[in-house]
DNA sequence: GGTGGGCGATCCGCATTGTGGGACAGTTGC
DNA sequence: GCAACTGTCCCACAATGCGGATCGCCCACC
């Protein structure tokens, strides 16, 4: 299972855990390797142009955050969404994000803001568990039985609201099926609520989802009532745009 | 020099490149691997959890980015710069940008697009060569003698006006560290014109540069007389702030 | 000014590691 | 029913990556 691969993707996740520059011995004591070892991943890391070095330091160079910058443009849900989560945004006036699947997470994959000075914090590329959030749970509700399954033997409780049994999370993710989206009441941070609604390409598969989320001081029944029909137009939309886009790469350079 | 790391590294980078999942024979094809050699590859990416398989199709998860966001969410200067930015903007109504350097190329971090209708379109994660762009020279002009040398071996025309004498670029970026900023006119892309200004870190390196674009028809020898002063200001606001943010890592979670 | 301990860089013999050809089952297209 | 693909798996071979030892350097200690 090539672990000289291994080896090097740890360096690199190191490198872009420790912030700035770091050198070897730091490095190789972190991974538990040998000194001459990490100095060899470093030095191809370096030819290849994922790092560069000086004095002795060895930092990250863009090229990383540029490849995965290249993934997420090229999926072409982010492009899609932006003006319908703009939107919402504008009409909710609360933080709007786009999130996908990853395992058993959800990844903010893009996020707007609230105007409002007590607001929901999430940063783009942060993680959340799928069942304890509404987009993770919009997505989850889509997914095969087997990933639920699995997803439901590890149920752990960050607040008092967190859906701990299994049961539960089956009776809840069939509402999200029957309504169209989900909503989520202080389970992963006990002040943050959400609405979220999944995004399906052209052949039907959820591959996204898009929701608001704020204190849940303001998103309360009434907010759900008001913003839930918003949230599930504006996955809708995206849904339908999604279909539409075959072939279309955008402006050029 | 980690053969294996290098080969798993390119995996990754084909991954990227070609949309959607590919299959082994695909990649090993590509990348002129044998096809064992690329599968053992794409299952060790798989365990790691850069890459998922379904159906004998291997893409790629999110990991990759999540990774490439962080390493840039930890770059100091794109937070602190988003205030400055969006000021800027509002200023100037042109597409505003934030650069790094990446060897010879500048690669946009962040941006906010004008809202006029003709604007400069460029892409987060985008690139160009330093020594086209604005606030590409407005980095090279602090850069050891060494690299500013190797950029001017290779000065390609890419229109009519862009520099391609080792002097013309040498008497530019003099020119920049006189004025503190740096003017594109349409050195790029014919009708793309910009003006940049650096960021400082505490220690006084250039880190990061700054600036607006937009079509030469606008930013002509009158905008620049009035946005450079405007830019040359957001560009020192934020690298006053650079040195006041010693461990502040911002909000948690 | 000496000295010890830290650093990064480099070398080289050893064996662990990754290699690619081949075999296999499954699918697709003629 | 054949042929040409695919992805997956196995295994003998040797190329590849490994780590201990060494060197030169810089800084702290006294």
């Amino acid at each position: 299972m090539d672990k000289t691969l291994a080896k090097g993707l740890a360096v690199l996740e190191a490198l872009v855990e420790g912030e700035g520059s770091q050198g070897v011995s730091q490095i190789a004591r972190k991974l538990a390797l040998s000194k001459s070892n990490t100095h060899r991943l470093l030095q191809t890391l370096s030819v290849l142009g994922y790092v560069a070095s000086s004095d002795g330091k060895y930092r990250l160079t863009p090229k990383l955050w540029v490849l995965g910058a290249d993934l997420i443009s090229r999926l072409d849900v982010r492009r899609i969404a932006m003006p319908e989560l703009e939107k919402l945004a504008e009409e909710t006036r609360e933080t709007v994000h786009l999130s996908v699947l990853d395992r058993d997470e959800v990844v903010y994959v893009e996020k707007i803001d609230s105007p409002q000075p007590v607001r929901a914090y999430t940063k783009i590329g942060g993680r959340a568990p799928a069942y304890c959030v509404a987009t993770g749970k919009a997505l989850l509700a889509f997914q095969p039985q087997t990933l639920i399954d699995r997803v439901a033997e590890h149920l752990q409780a960050y607040t008092s609201r967190t859906i701990t049994h299994a049961q539960a999370l089956s009776r809840e993710l069939a509402e999200v099926r029957a309504l169209g989206h989900a909503v989520n009441r202080g389970e992963w941070r006990d002040e943050l609520g959400g609405i979220g609604a999944p995004i399906f390409d052209s052949h039907g598969a959820v591959i996204a989802a898009l929701g608001i989320s704020g204190p849940t001081s303001r998103v309360n029944a009434t907010a759900v009532a008001r913003f839930a029909p918003l949230v599930r137009q504006a996955a809708r939309n995206v849904s339908r745009q999604m279909g539409a886009t075959l072939g279309s790469s955008g402006l050029p350079e």
